[in-house]
DNA sequence: AACAGGTTGGTCGAAACCGTACAGGAGTGA
DNA sequence: TCACTCCTGTACGGTTTCGACCAACCTGTT
């Protein structure tokens, strides 16, 4: 296996890490394939490695107790799947999985909490993560609680866009529907007012993002806020 | 000022410390009053100390650029306010306050941060503690997205019950729709369902928990899951 | 060329929820 | 006691979203 060098790295938070702090991870680095629907983590069982996405976009999927299931985070380049393992938990009742195929680098769990132990800057860095997780996930409340379908679907795909670095975005609106929670043709109509406002076109399977403007315009409030937070805490993408 | 010990203290997280930590903690710690509507936590400034309830209820609202506001964290005597702070973050978008007043015993950010430095136990629990809040946003997202106003008023209030430890609950319904973010008399109209139920029973400024059982199944599967992970992390309440 | 499976476009009535408004009651202070 | 504020009950029309359906369509396989 060729080693892993930070400067080709295209995952944020490992280009981050300072260089000894990086030197310090390198050894157990491995580079994999994230297939289109494969697990990172599953619900209530023990997670052994953390993922930094490369490319690619995963879901974090929360479920209650009679199966009602929605997306409670969003993970790309910028991150990475297994953010329970910086509290320190070994499993969680959330799962992750790929909602658009790609590949990444991970680690073993132990190899994070050796790092985040000895070198505090690498702790601080992964503690804010962990918080722009959260306020990721308090304005997905907000927006399931006081926006309408349109402004959601706006910042998802805006959420999205920002990930997958595309502009063509290999979405299936059945797949936007059980992210956001709702009824698949409610997808179908509100994708269609943003294509009438040429904001996007959407064909078979994919979404293009034609005017990122006018997309941000039509989400309103409701994007924006965590995004910033993330630029000031890690860094621009 | 009496100095403070932990077996008088109701707050779960400083009873969940051992004593040793607790001891590290104990000369910066302050008894302090936390009236109606006062503010633990306002939006991007910079936080000083960490409030652990003792009594009351705290909530966490978050605001989006449009201002439109909803509740994204509960607080009571099992948790602190201030979440941010364990995350080595001094400011966050989000505020906190009181939605029922109570008191609660505060500490310095600095303490905290010594304590988890020194004693990797209490880092562990009040690590834990941030992801047992994540678990319960995860499933408001969940509830906003997925359940109707009835369910999640009855989530709301039970785990408000948890919280304040009182049958009789000192709550409006202005203040119930600002926390759930809907109509106020959408609240009302499901008041008046619950107390059909005999679930509860409401007069004017205050919720009476009449039968909590009924109110579970009335929440559906909406109540549940962050309880349970709360419990197996920090301590029954 | 036929087929199967997944994807999209569209319809229907029904239900939930909203915004707004107003009136009456309960508590509070002058 | 009166005036005032806060809280609650209730109503209305209008919009959004749902659930359930079916038809059409694209794409790769047989």
């Amino acid at each position: 296996m060729a080693s892993i060098e930070q400067g080709a790295v295209q995952n944020r938070l490992l280009r981050a890490l300072r260089p000894e702090a990086f030197e310090m991870l390198q050894p157990t680095l491995e580079r994999v394939g994230l297939p289109l629907r494969s697990f990172q983590v599953e619900a209530n069982q023990k997670t052994g490695h953390v993922y930094f996405l490369e490319s690619g976009l995963g879901s974090v999927v929360a479920r209650t107790g009679d199966d009602e299931t929605i997306e409670i985070g969003h993970v790309g380049f910028e991150g990475l799947s297994g953010a329970h393992c910086i509290l320190r938990l070994d499993t969680t009742p959330n799962q992750t999985f790929m909602q658009v195929g790609g590949e990444g680098i991970r680690a073993p769990v132990a190899a994070l909490h050796r790092l985040m132990d000895e070198h505090s800057p690498s702790r601080d860095l992964f503690l804010h993560y962990v918080h722009c997780c959260e306020l990721q996930l308090a304005h997905s409340t907000l927006a399931n609680g006081r926006y309408n379908i349109g402004e959601r679907l706006a910042r998802w795909l805006l959420m999205c866009h920002d990930r997958l670095r595309l502009d063509d975005m290999p979405l299936t609106h059945e797949g936007l529907a059980q992210m956001l929670g709702v009824r698949r043709s409610g997808v179908t109509e509100h994708l269609h007012i943003l294509e009438g406002a040429l904001a996007i076109k959407a064909t078979r399977g994919t979404v293009h993002i034609r005017d990122r403007a006018k997309l941000l315009e039509m989400a309103g409030g409701c994007y924006g806020t965590p995004e910033r937070e993330y630029s000031r805490l890690i860094g621009a993408l």
